[in-house]
DNA sequence: CGACTGCTTGACGGCTCTCAAGCTACGTGG
DNA sequence: CCACGTAGCTTGAGAGCCGTCAAGCAGTCG
C-alpha cells in the first residue's frame, strides 16, 4: 500500500480498501475513461503507461500528463465541480491498474483526517505542477520548453543518461509542440554537440551550455545562419 | 463566514478562527507575497482586486488568476511540496483582506473532516481550471482564447453586458497574449459588428457568430483581406 | 499645462505550424 | 528469406500567426 493517502489508514481500513479494489488490465491504445465521464473510481498504476489528455473536436490532442508504474491518478476527480473526470485517459502500453471506488474513499477520509490532509498534499502538488506548465506555455518558446524538459529528466535521472519516457510523438504533445519542431530542436542540439541521441536515448554532453540556454544567458541555438 | 471551508466549522471553532485572523490593507501595486515565500497564511478578499502571477527573470509576467471580493486564495500553499507560495501576489487596486494562519487551519482540519473534504473540493476545482487553461494555451490560438474568454464573461454576466474585470493590459496577460494582439482582435470584432466596446465595457451583438467562431464553425475573423 | 499610463495602429520579422516526401525500424505474411 | 505495410521520425519548403518595435492618441492626475 504505497499510496501516500492509503498509507495513513489503519490496518483494518487498508484491508477493507483492498477487498473493494479490483485489478484492471488494459491493452495498448485502450481507453480507460473519457473527459466528462462520472468520476466513479481512481487508480494506481502497477505496470505499463497511460496518458492523461484533452482532445478537441478536430482531433487535436494535448497530453496533460503521463502515468508510470507506482503513480496514482484521478483522485481529485471525485471532488471536481461536477464529479467528472477533467481529462481523458488511454493506455500507451499494456497496463495493469488497481481500481478504487471514490465514494468509498470519501467515506474513509471522513474517519481519517490524516489521510485527508495527505490527499490535500498530493492534489496541491498537482496544482503546483499545472501552474508551472502554464508558465512554461505562456512565457517560454518551444525550444526553451524542450531544453528545460531535458534538464528536468537529466536531474531526475542522476546518472546523466536520459531515457525519454515515451515516443517522441507523445513527448511533443506533452510539451505542446509539433513532432517536427521537437525533431528539429533535437537535431540542432546534436549539431551543436550539446547532446547525443540514439532513438529515445539521450545524453547531455554540455550541461553548462544547456543551462545557459535555459536561463537565457545564451541566445538560443535556432537563431543562427539559415534558420 | 462565507468561506466554503470555514463554514463547516463549529461555532466555537469559527470564533477562534476569527480571533486569530487579522485584517490587511494593501495599496495599489503593493505586493502581498512572492513566489517561493514560506506559505504562512491564506487570505480572503473583502474589497479591491489582486493578481496571482508568475514573472520571469527579464520581467515578463503571466497572470495566473485574478482575485475579486468574496474569493479566498492561497489555501493550497500550505500543502505544497515545500510549503511555499507557487505564485506571486500583488494588489491591482487598494484592497482589504482577511488573513488566516495556515498552521492553525491545518489543526482545525484534523478535527473537522467535513471542512477537509470541502477544501479538497475547492482545490480540485482550481486544478480543473488550470487544466482548462493548459488546454486553451496548447490547442487554441490567441483569437480563440479571447473569444472564449468573452463568451465566458457573457455567460456569467447574465444581462448580456460585459465589463472587463481589469485593464486590457492585464486581461492580455491573463490570456497569454500581447496587449497589441488583444487590441487588434477586439477592433476586428467591432469591425465585423460582432461586439461593441467602449473602454472596458463590452456588448456582444452577435452571440451566434461569436459561438460559431469559438467552435471552429466559422474560419475566424483575422484571416481576411489584408491581414 | 505637462507627465504618465493605457490603448491603438502600423510595419516588420521570425518562430512554428502545415503540408509533403522520404527514410528507418519493425512486424507480418507469402 | 524477402516483400510489404505501417508507424515513428526526419527533413525541406512555404505560409501565417503573432510578437517586437515604434509612433501617436486619449484620459487622468499632479
Amino acid at each position: 500500500m504505497r499510496h501516500p493517502v492509503l498509507a495513513e489508514l489503519t490496518a483494518a481500513q487498508q484491508h477493507e480498501v483492498l477487498q473493494r479494489a479490483d485489478v484492471i488490465r488494459l491493452k495498448r491504445q485502450q481507453p480507460l475513461f473519457r473527459m466528462g465521464d462520472p468520476a466513479t473510481h481512481f487508480f494506481l498504476c502497477r505496470s505499463g503507461q497511460l496518458k492523461l489528455y484533452r482532445i478537441t473536436a478536430n482531433g487535436n490532442e494535448k497530453i496533460i500528463g503521463l502515468v508510470n508504474p507506482g503513480s496514482s491518478f484521478a483522485e481529485a476527480a471525485a471532488f471536481m465541480p461536477r464529479r467528472t473526470y477533467p481529462v481523458s485517459c488511454t493506455a500507451l502500453r499494456a497496463s495493469e491498474l488497481v481500481r478504487f471506488n471514490t465514494q468509498h474513499l470519501i467515506g474513509l477520509l471522513r474517519e481519517s483526517p490524516d489521510s485527508c490532509i495527505r490527499l490535500l498534499g498530493v492534489i496541491s502538488g498537482r496544482l503546483w505542477n499545472r501552474v508551472a506548465d502554464i508558465e512554461a506555455l505562456s512565457l517560454q518558446n518551444s525550444q526553451l520548453r524542450i531544453v528545460n524538459y531535458l534538464l528536468r529528466l537529466h536531474r531526475e535521472a542522476a546518472d546523466g543518461i536520459i531515457e525519454l519516457p515515451t515516443s517522441k510523438k507523445y513527448v511533443a504533445s506533452l510539451l505542446a509542440v509539433q513532432p517536427e519542431t521537437l525533431s528539429r530542436v533535437l537535431t540542432r542540439l546534436q549539431q551543436e554537440a550539446i547532446v547525443t541521441m540514439t532513438h529515445r536515448h539521450l545524453e547531455i554532453l554540455d550541461p553548462a551550455r544547456m543551462s545557459a540556454i535555459a536561463e537565457g544567458r545564451e541566445p538560443g541555438i535556432m537563431a543562427q545562419e539559415g534558420w
